[in-house]
DNA sequence: TAGATTGTTAATCGATTAACAATC
DNA sequence: TAGATTGTTAATCGATTAACAATC
C-alpha cells in the first residue's frame, strides 16, 4: 500500500483540481483534456497529466478526462468520500465564522462541538451548536470519535490543548494560531497562518513594481 | 534595483523566521546562530543562511546573528516598516473576525473601513469601525488612500468586486473567496482558502498511518 | 591567537517541462 | 483509419543541502 511518496507540492495542487473540476460540472462539461484546463487553470499541461498520473491513469488517449469521474476520484483521492467529525475550540470570532461557514459540510466536515474557556459564551448555539465550556472537551472528545480540532483560541494556548487534544484521540489539527504545535509524527497538522499570510501582501506589494521592468 | 529574482519558497519562509526571531526577542535572547535557530524551526542551518543571504549579510563570522537586528532587517524586508490601510468587504463572521484581529495593527495593518451589502448589517461597528453599505465603497476607496482589501465575501460576488477594487486603485488582495481572481499582474492577491486547506487535512489522515511503516 | 560561524560555491536532490510512443 | 491526447520517459530547471574558505 505504500507506492512512491506523492509529494507535497502535488498534494496542495489537488484541491484546486477538484474546484476547477466541480466548476466545469457545474456548467454541465462532460469531458477536458489537459491542454483545456491547464489553460483556465494557468498550469501546464504536462504538469496536469503527471499530478494525476501519481494516483493512477484517469484518462483517455485521443478523449481526454472525463470531468465526473476524474471530479470523483480526487475526491476519494482527498478522503472526501467520509465524513469528519470536527470540533471547534475557541469560540471568538473565528471560531464561530468556522462554525457558520456551511460550505464544510457539504465536504463532509461536521461540525459537532464548540468549546470555549470563556463562560459568558456558555449555552450561545450557532447554526443549532452548543457552545460547551473547555472543561467538557476530554469528556466530548472520548465520546463523540472526533476527527479534527480546529485551533482558534490564542497563541499561549494553543499547544497545550494540541497535546491533549491528541492524547484523548484527535489525529487532525487545524491549527490557526500563530504558532507551531510540535506533535508526533503520525498526528495531521494543517497550520493556517493569516498573520503570515498578509507579511507576504505587504512584501509584494513592496517588490512587485519593478517586476514590470524584466 | 532588480537583482536577483526572489523564489516564492524563501518568502514563504520569511515570515516564520520573524515570529521566531520575535519569541527570541521576548525571550531575551540576544544572538542566535543559524544551527541553534535550525534545530527549534526544525529546518537546516544552509536554507537559514542561503535564505539570508538573498538580502544580505545580516551575521557576522564567528558569532551568529544579532536577534534584535535581523528582526528588524527581515521587518523591513516584509515591508512592515510602514503602515497599510485595510478595508474588509463583506462583514460576515470571516470579516468580523479579521477586524477584531488586533494582531494585525500591530504589525502595521490597520483596518479602516468594513463593507456589506447587507443593510441589517449597517451602523454596526467593531472596534469603532462602522460597517458601511458596500454602495459607499467607491467613494471610500478612492478618498482613503486604501492599500489592501480583505474579501470576505461569496463566492459570485468576488471576482466583480475584486476589479472594482482594482479599477478604483487598491494594489494588494487578500481574498478569501473560494475562487481564482485574475487580475492584471502587477496587482497582489493572496489567496487563503480554507476548504483546500481542510482537505489537505483529509488527503492526510487518510495517508499518514503508513508512514510509520517506511 | 584559536574557535566558531558566517557567506558562498559546488554537489545533490527533486520538481517541472518537453517530447513522443502508445492507444483510444 | 486518421487525429487527438494520454501516459510516461527523458531533459531541464530550480531549490536544497553539503562543504569549506573567509573572517570575526
Amino acid at each position: 500500500m505504500n507506492e512512491k511518496e506523492i509529494s507535497l507540492a502535488v498534494i496542495k495542487r489537488l484541491p484546486r483540481y477538484y474546484r476547477y473540476l466541480g466548476e466545469l460540472m457545474e456548467n454541465d462539461v462532460v469531458r477536458i483534456s489537459s491542454k483545456e484546463l491547464s489553460e483556465r487553470m494557468k498550469v501546464t499541461a504536462s504538469q496536469i497529466r503527471q499530478d494525476l498520473n501519481n494516483f493512477g491513469g484517469f484518462g483517455q488517449q485521443g478523449y481526454g478526462y472525463n470531468v465526473e469521474y476524474l471530479y470523483t476520484e480526487i475526491g476519494k483521492i482527498l478522503g472526501l468520500d467520509r465524513r469528519y467529525n470536527v470540533v471547534i475550540v475557541g469560540a471568538g470570532n473565528l471560531g464561530q465564522a468556522l462554525a457558520n461557514y456551511t460550505d464544510f459540510e457539504k465536504r463532509g466536515f461536521m461540525v459537532t462541538g464548540l468549546f470555549d474557556v470563556n463562560p459568558r459564551l456558555i449555552g450561545m448555539t450557532i447554526r443549532g451548536i452548543e457552545v460547551r465550556l473547555v472543561d467538557e472537551l476530554e469528556e466530548f472528545v472520548k465520546s463523540h470519535n472526533v476527527d479534527i480540532a480546529a485551533l482558534t483560541l490564542p497563541k499561549a494556548k494553543a499547544p497545550g490543548v494540541a497535546a491533549d487534544l491528541v492524547k484523548w484521540g484527535v489525529r487532525g489539527i487545524w491549527n490557526f494560531a500563530p504558532t507551531d504545535l510540535n506533535l508526533p509524527s503520525d498526528i495531521v497538522v494543517e497550520n493556517v497562518h493569516l498573520a503570515e499570510s498578509l507579511m507576504r501582501v505587504s512584501y509584494n506589494l513592496k517588490n512587485r513594481e519593478w517586476e514590470h521592468e524584466i
